[in-house]
DNA sequence: TTATGTGAATATCTTCACAGCG
DNA sequence: CGCTGTGAAGATATTCACATAA
């Protein structure tokens, strides 16, 4: 066998957003969607659109498009949906409790299976359905439930400790909402998700859109 | 003058990072950071960070490292961060009230300085010191405060409306949290956060990294 | 005729390796 | 001597443009 190559990160990364897409439209009603649409709905563009799908074998068809089904059933596919993974979360302040009572994941193949947190106060409320458990209790949630990922949403000063206590306990990846990026050992994922980068991120990509235009106006009466 | 080249993408973001961390050791004491500590700090090659940090001009000193204050204040330059920049927030949900409670934000220079809502319910509640306005205000509030970001945790049905009515307030920019891609006019800048995205992207990178283990052990004993 | 799939060309990003400077 | 800054090489990613198939 050839042992498909690779399909490349940034290319992976937009796997997920073509699977949203693909399902929200299939929800409308449509029955086939063009590179062209599919990309306009996310600022893609249609010869991106159709290498990026063209990794999956034979998604789309000529003169016709992609069938939403097929294609939302081969992205799942691709993306490791098939099966569902269960997710653990680790702190239900704000955050924690936004991720509980998040719609999609209700039907989504990726839920969070359990609620943890070390605040005595925390322990035994319900949130979106699920209890909160003693952080003391992880390892055997983790056995319980056949949980694979962690997310962490605790304070910046203990989100390196639970990593590493979600390591210990088996987890195989790990999404942290800290403002720290945390150390985790060879072969476990780890992504973080920081509002104060992303929000400083946002004011400089305004900066620059506004120095592109200032650019662009200059250019229209050059030397 | 030469204007700059562009500083790429990729660098462009990873810039957040290294102020986000040149902060963090600077609040610990420390005075220098070599490009290996810091890469290291980041899960990012020493090499990469010297090629970020050499588009700041004269940033660091051969043979010492970067001095961290002088590279703070060079990469706020950068990322648009000398002046203050001021955020609106439409919908005060879970999402909503994590951002306004994010601690870190109190000491950036991108700041939430108003959080709005069309829940009657919602109005005129106190968050993280800040009371909840109905949405008919946006554009007054948009110029009472000079507001130029806007940040959008309402749920999916109204995010393109809310979206129209930032950018009908004259906002540059937009941070969205609901799990749909928002369409903005050109010239202004818009990122989106979608913790089902993450979550599923999460799932992939396992699969992935369990793919490559088992390419691996596959590879001591090939045909 | 329409819209995919894909070589080839281009553009962009990352790493290497070492010259250069304190 | 240590560590940055940077050409040049290498690796990746994106776009173009069109052959191809329904």
């Amino acid at each position: 066998m050839p042992l498909r190559t690779r399909i490349p990160r940034p290319a992976a990364r937009r796997l997920s957003l073509y699977l949203r897409e693909g399902e929200s439209l299939l929800a409308i009603g449509a029955a086939t969607v063009s590179s062209e649409r599919l990309g306009a709905r996310l600022g893609i563009s249609a010869a991106q659109v159709r290498r990026d799908l063209a990794y999956l074998a034979q998604a789309g068809q000529r003169g016709v498009g992609y069938d939403l089904s097929t294609l939302v059933s081969m992205l799942s596919r691709e993306l490791g949906l098939e099966r569902p993974w269960h997710a653990v979360l680790v702190g239900v302040g704000n955050i924690g409790r936004a991720l509980l009572s998040y719609a999609p994941f209700r039907e989504s193949r990726v839920s969070i299976v359990a609620a943890l947190d070390c605040d005595p106060a925390a322990i035994g409320q319900r949130w979106g359905g699920r209890m909160v458990e003693p952080v003391a209790n992880l390892a055997a949630v983790v056995q319980r439930e056949r949980v694979e990922l962690g997310v962490i949403a605790v304070p910046i000063g203990s989100a390196q400790k639970v990593a590493d206590l979600l390591v210990g306990a088996g987890i195989r990846g790990i999404l942290n909402f800290a403002p720290v990026e945390i150390v985790v050992p060879e072969g476990i994922a780890a992504s973080n998700v920081d509002f104060g980068v992303e929000l400083r991120r946002l004011a400089m990509d305004v900066m620059q859109e506004t120095a592109a235009l200032e650019r662009a106006s200059a250019n229209r009466r050059p030397a």
